[in-house]
DNA sequence: GACCAGGCACATC
DNA sequence: GATGTGCATGGT
């Protein structure tokens, strides 16, 4: 059996069990990129209420966002927790955006996904998963988005070794996997559902989709 | 009350 | 290059 066959598996038996995510979950593009730098080592139900609280006084706009100060952000977003660091690297993003590319996120499409990733890693507090997210899911570029539940279960089913890097991981499944935008989006929100309900530090490896296959508990992703 | 959550930058060695 | 730390709310 090769890896990419028992990728595909684990993949089968996710969309199985828990069928299409309809990732991402917001429908602009400035409200993927928002959910992106708020979602950093936070709960999406925090998040949510965040961007909810965006909508409701309507600053989820790049022109709101790049009027509004600092601190007055901060405040808005303070249920994503954090919310003084993520209203910096917000604010980063959208100062990026408007001395850059005149404020205007469709000027981004043009450019490869090379650069474009290489120039999103520039701004400060947009690491590789911040940026590998913005190109999948707000872009539709193949970059495949590894996170914490994803080198978890991977290094827990021993596809990869433990101590793998975020390149590594990356590299792992890129290359096993055909350079298909939507299995990318499918695959990633659907080990990130995986991981939410059964694959925690504390594992709950008895009701978990993935039971069957082969695995290992002690072993952790740093 | 402890533990965990869809990271990242920065300091220090 | 590897390792440690601060950042913070909210659900279980």
């Amino acid at each position: 059996m090769t890896t990419h066959d028992k990728l595909m598996e684990i993949y089968q038996l996710l969309f199985d069990k828990f069928g299409p995510q309809h990732w991402w979950p917001g429908d602009t593009t400035i409200e993927i990129i928002t959910g992106a730098i708020l979602t950093q080592n936070t709960s999406w139900t925090n998040v949510e209420k965040a961007i909810k609280k965006l909508k409701e006084t309507n600053t989820l706009s790049t022109e709101k966002l790049y009027q509004l100060e600092t601190p007055q952000l901060a405040l808005l977003i303070k249920s994503a927790g954090y919310y003084n660091i993520k209203a910096n690297r917000l604010k980063n993003f959208i100062n990026w955006l408007y001395e850059n590319y005149d404020g205007d996120l469709s000027n981004l499409e043009s450019l490869d996904t090379d650069s474009f990733r290489t120039e999103l890693l520039s701004i400060k507090g947009t690491g590789r998963e911040t940026a590998d997210s913005i190109l999948l899911y707000a872009y539709d570029r193949p970059i495949f988005v590894i996170d914490a539940y994803t080198a978890r279960i991977t290094v827990r089913h021993e596809l990869v070794e433990p101590g793998a890097d975020y390149e590594q991981l990356r590299d792992f499944f890129e290359y096993n996997l055909p350079q298909d935008v939507k299995l990318y989006n499918e695959f990633h929100a659907l080990l990130v559902r995986l991981g939410n309900e059964f694959c925690k530090p504390k594992p709950k490896c008895s009701e978990c989709p993935l039971e069957k296959l082969p695995h290992k508990l002690e072993i952790e992703y740093h």
